[in-house]
DNA sequence: CGGGCCATGTAATTTGTTACATGATTCC
DNA sequence: GGAATCATGTAACAAATTACATGGCCCG
């Protein structure tokens, strides 16, 4: 059972409208960033794939060497059928992942850290909030965009809901009686 | 700028408690499974490069060729430099990238395949709900799992409204004017 | 004594990152 | 004319997945 998102993604993209790998890198760095994010050193291989299986085609030319792609009608049915295949749930939080060896620092380290850690995800709030505020766009695609964008906001300000919650722990344990910094073992 | 985190895992949770290859595993597909899966296949390798860096060493034997293994001194060190590092919030989520293109499914489709969703995280959050419920450990960690259990029971229930939320915009568009599933291009 | 789980590894393949490499247009 | 951005690719390397491969211990 492959995954092979990517490969979805740019055809899930191109199904909107046609494109060139210039244009979904900066998708990919842009909206997508935060569920799939993906380089043009990915990018241009897999538009390649999928012209030479037909899933895609070039559809024109422009100035600068500039190669726009189109979705073909197989291309279409292939995203299709991969949105109704069961999705995979695993992901990997860097940023999480720390929190579990929080205890490692003392308090006022995890303090310092979780509140920088606050700071990312009120700007990545303001950004969200920006792109809800902003004119809403009449493409077909633009609900399930607005769908994914209320996602965003909601797990932003939960986090940002936790984290003060987070950092109001540690400081009530740290004030309070049997807090230590982790010391383990001898060399 | 290099992530190599299971390197950081590891040293993370053996600064907890001395494991074998298999333990970790375990924990990886268990606790940590939300944030940081890892195979078995992965992780014996960077049990080897750790063990001959001199950051962690294998302290004791056991029954089936078990290999119990400990931190150094070296390696509580090089976790506590880590989390000193900035964190990296890249981060990729399968089932969300497919929220960007409901717009290709039928809305009865995407209806279902929210409610599917619904579901997944329903027996998510009760797998927390119990970890949380359950006796609390008293190992030094345990504050930090315990705040990262609080994440994630709030990331569940928020996803679990805002899915409720999602499938009532799809279904009042879709029983509201101009709903039309998509259908771009000719062959 | 058999099935399930404990236990450890390696190999092949795919996916993703970083670096290398090049060149055209546009705007100031 | 110089900087920023548009534009496309390849190569080397690192990380992750899947499959292959083996065997011991324990419980019923």
């Amino acid at each position: 059972m492959r995954i092979m998102s990517l490969r979805y993604a740019v055809l899930g993209l191109l199904a909107d409208r046609p494109r060139t790998g210039y244009d979904l890198a900066r998708t990919f760095d842009g909206s997508l960033a935060h569920v799939w994010p993906a380089s043009h050193s990915q990018i241009y291989p897999v538009l390649a794939r999928l012209a030479d299986g037909g899933l895609i085609r070039q559809s024109a030319s422009g100035p600068r060497g500039k190669r726009i792609y189109e979705i073909t009608r197989a291309g279409l049915e292939e995203i299709r059928a991969w949105l109704r295949t069961e999705p995979d749930h695993g992901s990997r939080n860097p940023a999480f992942l720390r929190v579990f060896f929080l205890w490692l620092m003392e308090p006022d380290e995890a303090i310092r850290f979780l509140e920088d850690e606050a700071r990312v995800h009120e700007a990545t709030l303001l950004e969200f909030e920006a792109g809800a505020a902003g004119s809403p766009s009449d493409r077909e695609g633009a609900w399930a965009f607005r769908l994914a964008l209320e996602w965003g906001i909601r797990y932003e300000r939960g986090i940002i809901e936790w984290n003060a919650w987070a950092r109001d722990q540690i400081a009530s344990m740290a004030g309070g009686a049997g807090f230590e910094p982790a010391s383990p073992l001898r060399d």
